[in-house]
DNA sequence: CGTGGAATGAGAACGTGTTCTCATTGCGGA
DNA sequence: TCCGCAATGAGAACACGTTCTCATTCCACG
């Protein structure tokens, strides 16, 4: 009946390999010129692949740009992870921990703008994808606070260090407020909930 | 020479309504279905009105939506001044203030759904516009504190609060969290940063 | 009044995200 | 080897934000 089930084979080689083609590409046009130069049109032929092939992989641009932030974030707590942060108290460490992914973050101020807009204008429909980028953040907070379990506090003040990143990003791909701003409000926020 | 001066007489009345009748319709679409029932044909046939017309007043939908956002954060201050908050500490005030911005807010989920999601997603051209908004929030918090000018420290809190605010709106509208969510991580917040 | 220039109305036109159609390809099972 | 189905390619088609064009209206001023 079924002719072509998956068999982890060759066929889901190819797949994995389109998708990444496709991620790629995102980046790269996100990384020139934000948010409004990644069209699909485009990304579908700097892929290689035909436009309804970046639909049947990502149901939206929202979506692609959100699973492209996933990876980011995800690869910073895979390093951060590796490379553990510097300070002597919980309040340092995360202070440390957020300038550093602020940095990142605006040395490619053209891509982040991108995928930040994607969050900030994400609907129901990626909902999924929104949490799992927010639940990567406040892991990668809660995770410079202390090793071991996080308690119900440190998960909130996580939790509202990532409100404020999120919040803050926004600020500044929408120019409000300089790139500075961003590390600044952190830090403040950081030192003041914890002590 | 310059044949029509505004000179504040019946033109300039008459642009007034016409800005009123366009924010009107805008809040009444985007009170039916949210950001995407906000067609700007629509707002301009509702409001009786060219679509050119739209665009000369509002230079986006975004901005359109800004304004109208704006307006009804000033309307709420407003209200806020008027019947001031309840509560002994500066906490309990801020609390009370915040959980009744977010019940009004919650009240008509899809308008204000159709405004955040214009938030999380100005360009930099409306940077002066969500700068007023989030201002607009900042005050509303400081406000609620305690009479007379708030100090830095005053200022900072009432920042990472109405960062907290916008990114739980963003996260609610954006069906990452139900609706509860944004009084109690408000209060959560608050309680921690004001003591 | 009559006139000139700005504002408006009406609607076509364009760009880009999204969907749809249809032919082609690639792979597993008979 | 051949068949059938899912995936893909190629591109048209559609929706809506935005821009543009041109005729019409409205008002201050002569």
């Amino acid at each position: 009946m079924t002719a072509t089930e998956p068999a982890d084979g060759a066929l889901a080689r190819s797949q994995a390999a389109r998708r990444r083609r496709v991620i790629d590409a995102t980046l790269e046009l996100a990384a020139g010129g934000g948010f409004d130069a990644v069209q699909m049109r485009d990304v579908a032929a700097e892929a290689g692949v035909a436009l309804g092939t970046v639909y049947r992989y990502f149901e939206s641009k929202e979506r692609l740009l959100l699973e492209a932030n996933l990876e980011q974030v995800e690869a910073l707590r895979l390093r951060l992870s590796e490379r553990p942060p510097a300070g002597e108290s919980a309040a340092d460490r995360v202070v440390d921990v957020l300038r550093r992914a602020t940095r990142t973050q605006t040395r490619r101020p053209e891509a982040t703008a991108a995928m930040v807009r994607a969050l900030g204008s994400a609907r129901r429909e990626e909902s999924d994808a929104v949490a799992r980028v927010s639940e990567a953040m406040t892991a990668i907070i809660t995770g410079a606070m202390h090793e071991g379990d996080p308690s119900d506090r440190d998960r909130s003040v996580a939790r509202v260090l990532s409100q404020v990143w999120l919040s803050s990003l926004i600020g500044w791909v929408g120019g409000v407020d300089g790139p500075e701003v961003v590390g600044d409000d952190l830090e403040r926020a950081a030192r003041m909930l914890i002590s």
